[in-house]
DNA sequence: GTGCTCAATGAACGATCGTTAGGGAACCTA
DNA sequence: TAGGTTCCCTAACGATCGTTCATTGAGCAC
């Protein structure tokens, strides 16, 4: 019998838990940059340096990696925030500490950010709904905070829903365009927008630079 | 010679102008919807009611379809924009009206908004530089009257960068949750963002209250 | 060293993608 | 009514998609 002629086989060093990690941050960075339907798994095993079919190996398919990456994303992110919440008493402090974690975090991790916030529709029936209901629940948390300052009267708006869309959405825009080699650093960015949540619901300035100033609970 | 049998052909009624009018609307909605590379143009010409091919009729090709889609609507919100603006005199004044303008903008027209911000990625290098160059000119106008606001005593914030970025951020994602048989008019909801936005800028009660009340010229 | 599991491979599957070729019916103009 | 143009069709192109298949080499337990 003739021996078939010995092709190489381009062979992947074996890395176990680090491929499934190369396989996470290469998806993190391609679904951001080019966008979830744009990222064939054929360019996603090529930036984590192996073969397609390897990538079946540590998820069940393609949506599988999106999920993942969005859950682990919505699970920090709340964890971190009601820990900050927590550091505080009135709520309008509550607020501001949120703000802030809110915005630092989206300035980290702004890759991860912006794919749990703008690839909800590449998400088949089910795993959108848990999404969805994660990210209202984590809304449901500003609202909270934003009536419980009207309530002891440091907070005024003529619409709090309204003002909670809009707190979120402008501090979730950080994550747009924040550079960490520009100008400000991030605790400046989120300071800014402690003082313009602040500012559009009305706060008196005392209470804004109450909440400027403490940076925290690590003050 | 034996007549091959007649097959019905499908063939859609000739509409002419209608029919381009009619992949512009599918567009819209689909690509909203499930997003630029979820849609395909078989998707879209059944939306439109047409065949794959007749696409090519009035357009050279996909991302033909959503460059004039983008085009379309950052020329008509900045007309609409540069407008409200041209009828008020002090900066803050005009910054409210371009507020109150871009909110309804926004509102009326969710799906261009949400097509022209969130797909700028899906064209390639030419026509997206195009368009950021538009939003970037666009966001420029807004920025100075913050800094104009400044400079005349009325607005206050201790980075006019960050807050400008803070201002379009909130009032343009009024585009992802307004519903029109929600509990507040489209009007109402430019109110708040007025509120916000000037409240955020540290502009005295007087000045909010006045420019929450003129209704963009018209009163 | 023998057998088993893990992590990866090359090759191929059917489906779908954007696009094009070529033709034909409807409409306008003269 | 003849001729040209407009509008849309059917059919198919090559490319690429997500996924599956059978296989293989490395490393470990006994």
């Amino acid at each position: 019998m003739v021996e078939a002629p010995e092709r190489e086989r381009a062979v992947a060093p074996r890395r176990g838990r680090e491929t499934r990690a190369a396989i996470d941050a290469a998806a993190v960075e391609l679904f951001a940059q080019r966008g979830y339907h744009a990222t064939s798994m054929r360019a996603l095993a090529a930036a984590a340096e192996i073969q397609p079919a390897a990538i079946y190996h540590w998820y069940p398919g393609k949506e599988a990696i999106l999920v993942h990456l969005q859950d682990e994303f919505m699970a920090e992110l709340t964890e971190r925030v009601v820990a900050a919440m927590a550091e505080q008493d009135r709520p309008a402090l509550k607020l501001a500490a949120a703000v802030r974690e809110h915005v630092a975090y989206h300035g980290e991790h702004p890759d991860e950010a912006f794919v749990t916030d703008s690839e909800i529709r590449a998400l088949r029936e089910r795993p959108r709904r848990a999404l969805i209901a994660k990210r209202d629940e984590y809304q449901r948390m500003f609202g909270g905070l934003v009536r419980a300052g009207i309530a002891d009267g440091s907070l005024r708006t003529s619409d709090p829903d309204v003002a909670t869309y809009a707190i979120l959405l402008q501090c979730t825009g950080v994550a747009l365009w924040f550079d960490p080699s520009g100008p400000l650093g991030l605790d400046e960015v989120a300071a800014v927008h402690v003082e313009l949540v602040l500012g559009g619901l009305g706060a008196d300035r005392k209470l804004i630079a109450a909440a400027v100033a403490a940076p925290g609970g690590r003050g």
